[in-house]
DNA sequence: ATGAAAGCGCTAACAA
DNA sequence: TTGTTAGCGCTTTCAT
């Protein structure tokens, strides 16, 4: 018996209920509950529940070499875009009974390998990766490490994969069909970078849903952002203005809120009303982003649904041990606010 | 020999540098491979990466009983305040080989419980926790675990406890100082909860800073939020408003920005113009909440370091194996904008 | 239906 | 300095 005070084990609980380990280790186990007479399951459980016995998951994980873990990395934890899917993902896993491993990558390739590496050796039975881009090596790294993983938000151009994203189309198509109907003709594109899937994806979106209106594309209005960020944003609205006459264009779509925010600093320096001078629209709804002046048209990303999502997709790829590769698209929320108005 | 394909193990090793596995392990960890002969270290760190060995960490944990794993409790990853805090933790502990984690209780105690039950159970080394109430149960169970822990941007009553926090009293003497330096005597104060640590120091700090200044405590212009939401932040204003003649103040200092957010609503609602008829202070300095109109006057509380700090000394505790407790104050930054003018 | 025994991969006390 | 041995707590095959 072990020493009274410590944590008892499952000897403990076995020797209790006057059985073997063994024995009491597949009444606990609710996969091999059936195996044992129903009786002694009972006493089992009673000696378990009296003693306050709590299985050790570091010696399960060890036999079984299954860890009911689940690693996720994530480019940048104060992007807005990634709390809400990190808390989804949370719920569903606490419920399932697995536990999150967190990491936050930095946007920094060599520390997203020595995360993952960590994540690996850690035996995490699975992945939720917020990091992807189009072309992305480490993929092929924990595709030949057969981790299951999902992918969030992002897609890859490499591997046929899980994946669980906006349906940002839809979102491109509602924002130019607005924009048309409120007489814009003339609608300029700040794009985000092209090396992520979002970034290509959209700008493609938009050409199309132009097209669609019968409206030409002009590549002289359409420009592309280094960064997601308010910074390169605004000075990708200055590269348009600047390279266009005034009146080429009355409303600019931008790649994402923070392109947008961009945007509204560059209004400020300028003069520029918007939306009576230019129309505005972002991408995401990230917090807050209606209290602006004027509030923001955007879209919405589900993101804690995505992140709930991706979690189930992923634990059930996991209990059915094989993976379906399989993009699962979201709808998004096109929302009208006071950044937009008559051409 | 494992198979080969097969991950190797410390075996692998041991037996192609021709030494037994038990050199092995003392050679291939920093603490012990002092007690190795130097030519024999070598050669099994040469074999080691020849073979792309890489040590189980859940052996290891099974045999050590240490993890090298830390768990943080987090109330509710959207709120702002937690992803920089999170980030500051993680980078440490990457730093130092640690994995984080990560839970989010969603501000629900029986919730809580169970996930603090599966952080002991994975036994995590210690644990950051941003949950802490004034009074709070848990804490108590934790320190009953003997579980290493440090409070972050809270305190508790109950015990004397290792945190970091910032420097909440300075934020409030400054703010105090900066209006009643633009001709403000009548102030009113939005509290945040008085469950919460933060709630009752930032009320008590405001009347000993009003008190510095020879002004009067008012009751009639205190009023306690029942959380730290705009929309009870709204509520809170319009208690004020209601309560009083117009005019009894001219100033609000809302417990957070969250709830001088709140303010912004009720300001529009009611025709009220800040800072021209009402001046407004906040309290975190949220991300964007420069962008807003008026800018709010707020207070920078340091998320990112105090992460940083209560990660170092909560591996510092664990490497010494003993906790002292102590309360590590950062300093903040009381940062002027446009929502706080002349009386 | 249950017991016996082995072993996941590692570390640490002890012996040599 | 190195090898031997035992065992962390659990699961699982094989007997019975």
């Amino acid at each position: 018996m072990t020493e009274p005070g410590a944590k008892p084990t499952l000897r403990d609980v076995a020797q209790k209920a006057g059985v073997h380990p063994g024995t009491a280790s597949r009444a606990l186990n609710p996969e091999t509950a059936s195996k044992v007479n129903a009786a002694t399951a009972k006493r089992v459980m009673r000696a378990a529940k009296a003693l306050g016995y709590r299985p050790n998951p570091i010696a399960r994980s060890l036999r079984t070499s299954r860890s009911h873990t689940i690693g996720m990395l994530i480019p940048d934890f104060t992007n807005s875009m990634f709390p809400p899917m990190v808390r989804g993902v949370d719920r569903v896993l606490s419920e399932r009974d697995y536990t999150l491993l967190l990491a936050d990558t930095d946007n920094n390739a060599e520390r997203e390998e020595r995360l993952y590496g960590a994540l690996r050796d850690r035996q995490v039975d699975g992945l939720v990766i917020g990091t992807a881009l189009r072309h992305h090596p480490l993929l092929t790294r924990i595709i030949a490490d057969e981790i299951p993983f999902v992918l969030v938000n992002r897609l890859t151009d490499d591997h046929p994969t899980l994946a669980v994203v906006g349906d940002e189309v839809s979102g491109i198509r509602q924002t130019v069909a607005h924009l048309v109907g409120l007489g814009h003709r003339r609608i300029a594109y700040l794009s985000g970078p092209l090396t992520t899937t979002t970034g290509a994806g959209r700008l493609s979106a938009y050409k199309h849903a132009l097209a669609a209106h019968d409206i030409g594309v002009a590549p002289e209005l359409i420009t592309e952002c280094a960064a997601w960020t308010e910074v390169e944003g605004a000075k990708g609205l200055r590269r348009l203005l600047d390279g266009n006459e005034a009146g080429a264009f009355t409303a600019v779509m931008a790649g994402n809120d923070m392109i947008a925010l961009g945007c509204y600093g560059v209004f400020r320096e300028r003069g520029i009303v918007c939306p009576d001078d230019l129309s505005l629209v972002g991408f995401n709804d990230m917090p807050f982003i209606d209290h602006f002046a004027p509030p923001l048209t955007t879209v919405r990303i589900p993101n804690g649904d995505i992140g709930v999502e991706a979690a189930n997709l992923l634990l059930d790829a996991i209990g059915s041990g094989s993976v379906t590769p399989k993009v699962v698209t979201l709808p998004v929320r096109f929302i009208v606010r006071g950044s937009t108005g008559p051409a």
